[in-house]
DNA sequence: CCAGCCCATGAACCATGGTTCATTCTTTGT
DNA sequence: ACAAAGAATGAACCATGGTTCATGGGCTGG
């Protein structure tokens, strides 16, 4: 027996790891999975290329790890909303205005995780990533039919629309010029919310200006 | 002078470019743009690889001509029923069901087109077409807000939103298990028109079964 | 402080798939 | 039939970017 991992040394391994993938997220942020070359995530980590296989099998498995990583984030914060106990019609304006208003402050990285071109196998995460979002907002259309506040509908279809909707709306070809969403945020999101809340026959929603949580995507 | 280009030859020269554009097209429409490799093409229409660039500079400039020509045959369809005489209203629920409905027959092909993974320039292209359906749906919005038919809304905002909806329930990741919609296409479709309509606030479409083009989009 | 193992290195390697080009085959006009 | 020019060929070429591996340096336990 001659050696054993000491626990400096795990610490540091751990710490390299998290590097690989703060730097990896890093790119990504600024500019999608298609910056994340491995030199380059190596570069930024301040490790040789050759390191990043020691940590991950692959670079798809890297990328994979960034898309869990942000998207078990969001999808927290949206749970966290679902599961209150106020009636289905607030929640579902809330969870959509949080959504949409996360995904406009962190633009580049929600085109990334929601449309950026990426190879079949991230396209897989990234589906899980869209199931699990159209799951809850479907959760809460359950919900408001059953009470009453809601009409009957295709839930899992109506859940999609939505997802859909909110995703080209603001980050697809179609967004509006950026001036405007940079301009003015909660207006379009408020305007997305709408169509969306009208769409499942909620018709308008109390408008909240400002009331998007502010701290970026990231 | 020893030589210019006879009716025959140039008759030929043209056949082979349709040749191309047919085979490259049946790929696409078959497994996407990632399965029309420069070599498959040029094997499908028998000719041999560099033949492809006495025709096209480029393997892009190939696929944009592809998108182009698909794109038009689909944008005319829509714009014929947007100019029609009918109600805004009216025209408004025919153009949703011809897009969703055309785009569940064509699956493949719409999926190429509106979703697949493609390089930033090709996705150019397509910002283009998705941008040209969204002002057709904005124009009949338009014309529907001005009669009083519709509500006031950013429809801009709206024909994003519509859209994103369409192509996201029915051909994006969160697409309905196909097995549903090979069964019940038109029930998925008229789902999804009713979640647009209510959207805008048109209210419940009559309901139209069956009466969707039944010729696939190819 | 030495043997043995792990960890890091980064240049070489390889796979993919678009593009080129020397060569061959066809067509044209005399 | 022959020369000039265009068209077609397809194997070689190249660019990109992920992956490997022989090498060297640092830890660990005795």
């Amino acid at each position: 027996m001659a050696y054993r991992q000491t626990d400096k040394v795990s610490a540091r391994l751990a710490a390299t790891r998290r590097g690989i993938l703060d730097a990896a997220r890093a790119l990504v942020a600024e500019g999608g999975f298609a910056a994340a070359q491995v030199s380059e995530v190596a570069r930024r980590a301040g490790i040789a290329t050759g390191t990043i296989y020691r940590y991950f099998s692959s670079k798809e498995e890297l990328c994979r790890q960034i898309f869990r990583e942000v998207s078990a984030q969001e999808m927290d914060r949206l749970a966290l909303i679902a599961a209150s106990d106020a009636p289905a019609r607030a929640r579902l304006v809330e969870v959509l205005q949080t959504f949409a208003g996360r995904a406009v402050l962190g633009r580049r990285l929600a085109y990334a995780l929601l449309a950026e071109p990426v190879d079949a196998n991230l396209a897989e995460e990234r589906a899980f990533f869209r199931r699990t979002h159209a799951e809850i907002f479907a959760r809460i259309l359950e919900d408001g039919i059953a009470s009453g506040e809601l009409p009957e509908t295709n839930v899992k279809i109506a859940a999609a629309c939505i997802a859909g909707a909110i995703s080209t709306a603001l980050i697809g070809p179609l967004a509006p010029q950026s001036h405007e969403l940079d301009e003015n945020p909660d207006r379009v999101v408020d305007e997305i919310v709408a169509f969306c809340l009208a769409g499942v026959g909620a018709g308008l929603p109390e408008r909240k200006a400002g009331k998007i949580e502010r701290r970026a995507k990231a």
